[in-house]
DNA sequence: ATGGCATTTGTAAGCGTTTACATTTCAAAT
DNA sequence: ATTTGAAATGTAAACGCTTACAAATGCCAT
């Protein structure tokens, strides 16, 4: 192999095979063009220099780049990882790449996420959640680049999604629970405020809370970040209210596990002493112990269909179509019917 | 503000600012420069139009990316998060940006993402254990695209690394075990192929059964990939043998997870009827119950060194250094002395 | 052989930046 | 007023690719 300088380029091989650079093009995007011999002549300069393209010209030439963004709030913990995954292969098999950025949670760093990929000349970008500054849809579309939302679903929002009702899936959840008997609610959610999510699925227990007689505001809430020791440290701010809660509601079973490591350094027993439900239905919900009751959501169907719809908006140059997934209820063994239900 | 056609460029700042392009650059890259005036009247124009640079052109012309990308084995489980996590945050401190890919523990997939990631002008790579194709090592020398290793430590490879050294520290706790009475031991393990870090771990294993006048060739091991099933499905292959190990080795927190699940499904206590150790120290091994005895790994100072030394290796130019960090055996509860030391 | 048409290949003009180098501007020193 | 040199700005040539268009080639019917 020649030591050569610098990494060759298209002009490289284009002299080593003797034929125009045009051809090496086209050898690399569209061999069906070539005669067999240019095609074999070609490869095999590639292969001698060891040549890859380069990105930045592609693109830069073509306006194009097969890849799609996708800004998630957080890769700490595996909430996205498998939606993520489904959403990996389908674009693979679309031939697209993905590049996934991670904000903390924090809205200014997704904005600069955002921008940054669209700076990278994504063709698209995935987001999770609908709530963000308007300024940063006008911005896509002015950049002229599809977005798709995913994780909710809200047809009446600036962006297509595809996703699952919050609010209806955990009011649903929640009057489940309220039909066992438990009446003496509490709740640990992330932190609502820029995220959709966690705020419709508070709302969905208030709602549920009213359907059934209770005033909502009596609902025992704490808000905190997304570790499993934040998790813990509501549960055990929760189990100081007298009364006691009969059940924790858990706005995800990250918080949830942690809840329950909460409740074993009370020495509370889940869930002869105390209910503790999580949302999400990941891989964690079922090494717990007891295994989390738990709202499942379907994360793969949720990660493919969101990368066809994403491709398709690119390729056909139309609108997204938002699509309403089902979530459904995983009963596990966290939660036990409450017999005394006198708050 | 003006639905242009297009997304502004340069050229269009520059008209609006009635200055040059270059001016506008310099606006971008080294606002010193220029006079307050002019920098005023630029950036302007800029928020004007809302402009964002082209990424692809940027990097073309000033061969420079900012860009560093991570090849990661998984983003499913919090195995790499923290280190990941510590690593962009000292790379955000110092300018760069980082890219993330996953393999799922795949060679050729490797390969690929390696390339891809040189293709979008990374300015340097960050790479899991140090077993691939020479090839790729040849390849990168050739493009003068610096690499780190990182999760393990060899001077003796081909690259630089900035970890700890998995055979020593799966030996010493090999070591404790086999002191507090343990003499049917067996392993769990991620496959080993193509996976030094697997390897050296469970040759830390035998290397402590010699030590102990023990047949290392007697070690009960079970390769399986990384999630908690498989953890669990090996576990309950384990505990057909007779006479039972007394205790699991696993190669990971995850496998470990999985395993005391495994137990619980046969009605197994943990540490009385079987011990069960892990590896990396995560998050999870403290959500468990019993929490996990384990190897403790130095994510944060490992991501924030490797950050530093590869953006050094990148401006100075230079080789990589390597550094060997610390690892320290946590105790927690997933061990109990063995009081029948009897094969 | 010849013309005509489809297929293959070549030529060269961008794509949106950065940056050496050239030119202009400005303030201080004469 | 002039000169002078530093600081600010402008000009234009890359950077490595794609692709419209032009030219060449090959094949068939005549």
């Amino acid at each position: 192999m020649p030591a050569s300088d610098a990494a060759p380029t298209l002009d490289d091989v284009a002299r080593l095979a003797d034929v125009s650079t045009a051809t090496v093009s086209r050898c690399l995007n569209d061999p069906g063009k070539l005669t067999q011999t240019t095609r074999e002549k070609v490869q095999a300069a590639i292969a001698e220099l060891g040549y890859t393209p380069n990105f930045a010209a592609r693109s830069m030439a073509a306006k194009r780049t097969f890849t799609i963004g996708a800004i998630i709030p957080t890769m700490e913990n595996a909430i996205f990882a498998r939606g993520l995954q489904a959403f990996q292969e389908e674009l693979d098999r679309r031939g697209y790449t993905l590049l996934v950025s991670s904000t903390a949670y924090r809205a200014d760093a997704e904005e600069k996420q955002i921008r940054n990929l669209v700076a990278r000349g994504a063709d698209g970008l995935l987001v999770i959640g609908h709530d963000r500054d308007p300024a940063i849809y006008d911005y896509l579309r002015q950049q002229r680049v599809p977005v798709l939302v995913t994780w909710s679903y809200d047809e009446t929002a600036p962006a297509p999604s595809i996703g699952f009702d919050n609010r209806a899936a955990m009011r649903q959840f929640a009057q489940n629970v309220l039909a066992s008997g438990h009446r003496r609610i509490s709740m640990i959610s992330s932190m609502s405020e820029q995220n959709d999510r966690a705020r419709m699925r508070i709302e969905g227990v208030r709602d549920a809370m009213s359907a059934h007689g209770l005033d909502p505001s009596t609902l025992a809430l704490i808000e905190v970040p997304y570790t499993f020791d934040d998790g813990a440290g509501a549960f055990l701010k929760l189990m100081q209210q007298d009364p006691k809660p009969s059940i924790v509601l858990c706005g995800s079973d990250v918080l949830a596990v942690g809840a329950i490591r909460g409740a074993r350094q009370l020495g509370m027993r889940v869930p002869q002493d105390i209910s503790i439900t999580g949302f999400d239905d990941i891989e964690l919900a079922q090494v717990t112990h007891p295994e989390l009751t738990t709202v499942h959501v379907p994360h793969h169907e949720m990660g493919r269909l969101a990368a066809q719809e994403l491709v398709a908006m690119i390729e056909d140059k139309r609108e997204g179509i938002s699509q309403r997934l089902d979530t459904t209820i995983i009963e596990r063994a966290s939660v036990a019917p409450c017999r005394s239900p006198t708050a």
